[in-house]
DNA sequence: TGTACATCAGTGAACGCGCGTTCACTGATGTAC
DNA sequence: TGTACATCAGTGAACGCGCGTTCACTGATGTAC
């Protein structure tokens, strides 16, 4: 592992368990197990640390396209929207304590390559729904970027509510993917 | 309006603007048109003047329960959703912003009153629901917390999308409400 | 094989700056007699 | 009515501290001859 690969996994963890206020460049550099004179050989500055934890430590969601025409839909998505709120639930201190420097969201923004980003996992399930009405599994009258956005909204505010509560996980998980896939219309 | 209220609006101002990482005394002092000294006449602290504004300038959502019975029932969520999408996107900010101080974040927690926080939209929608089971305008098999979940949550990522673009609205707002309300499963 | 030099990963200690906070104060307004 | 004092809203200037950043350096490893 190289040193920079090192530092962008301290920042991550120290952003997600101090916050983006307290991530100092002290608190990186003792937890990369570094000097702070180090992290200066590797990044031009702090926030360039930043960017990079935001550009190279997006969880990914596991591709839900894999899953068309397989098993039940209902299933499937159920699965889906536990994934989506465990994707969350890790991702939103980071993504959220953004939203406390501008400066440092726009650069993000700006730096932000096709594909990644915080809509990327709506675009997949929506990409699911489509696959699974081509087989005829879903309605044709649906509207998939809307059922994918009710299922991803749901998923990404009870993991906030999750964090808000300094939980690492949402409760219930099962159960509450299970009622909300039931409360979509799918046919 | 008194020296605390200028203070509390100022703070709530320059959060929303420069984020939490930017919102120091001399810019809030600045914003209200005081000294730094003056806001330690009121407050004993940066943190007290956070927690004022997070609990005393949360938006409250007019309350849909009054709209049981009246006009038809889709038109009434797609109303409220986008009442919702305006709710968020103005809360976003400062909401997600706490995120970045956990320390602030378990303040806030600790502090709640009930009925207020950030669970509140979702409450009042599930009422709104069942109101309308009660009077036979939606199916009783349906679940309305689940319901109110999808709506709130998608509301809400939404206007997170809408921070993060650096817009102040949720662009379409009212086609995309429609086309989320439909996707619910309500009959 | 030895030797002289170059490269490299890494650091201790200091730097200036801006932050939150406090202090001693000022001038205007109210109040008692 | 005047006068002496109390209260109040508000401030300029300073304080110590911790932050991000830089500097000059060290010791280990590689390389050429």
């Amino acid at each position: 592992m190289t040193a920079r690969e090192r530092i962008i996994d301290a920042a991550a963890i120290v952003v997600r368990r101090n916050g983006l206020v307290a991530a100092t460049t002290k608190a990186i550099a003792l937890e990369a197990g570094y000097s702070e004179a180090m992290l200066y050989k590797t990044f031009a500055d702090k926030r360039e640390i930043y960017l990079a934890v935001l550009r190279e430590r997006g969880s990914v969601l596991e591709n839900p396209a894999d899953l068309v025409g397989r098993r039940d839909v209902e299933e499937n998505l159920v699965d889906i929207t536990r994934q989506l709120m465990r994707l969350y639930v890790e991702s939103f201190p980071v993504t959220a304590s953004v939203f406390a420097s501008p400066e440092l969201l726009s650069a993000w923004r700006e730096g932000m390559t096709a594909g990644r980003g915080p809509r990327s996992p709506i675009k997949l399930v929506e990409r699911y729904l489509d696959g699974e009405i081509e087989l005829g599994r879903i309605d044709r009258e649906i509207d998939a970027f809307a059922s994918a956005s009710l299922l991803c909204g749901a998923a990404f505010q009870h993991a906030f509510f999750a964090g808000f509560d300094g939980l690492r996980a949402v409760p219930d998980e099962r159960d509450l993917a299970g009622r909300l896939v039931k409360s979509l219309a799918l046919s």
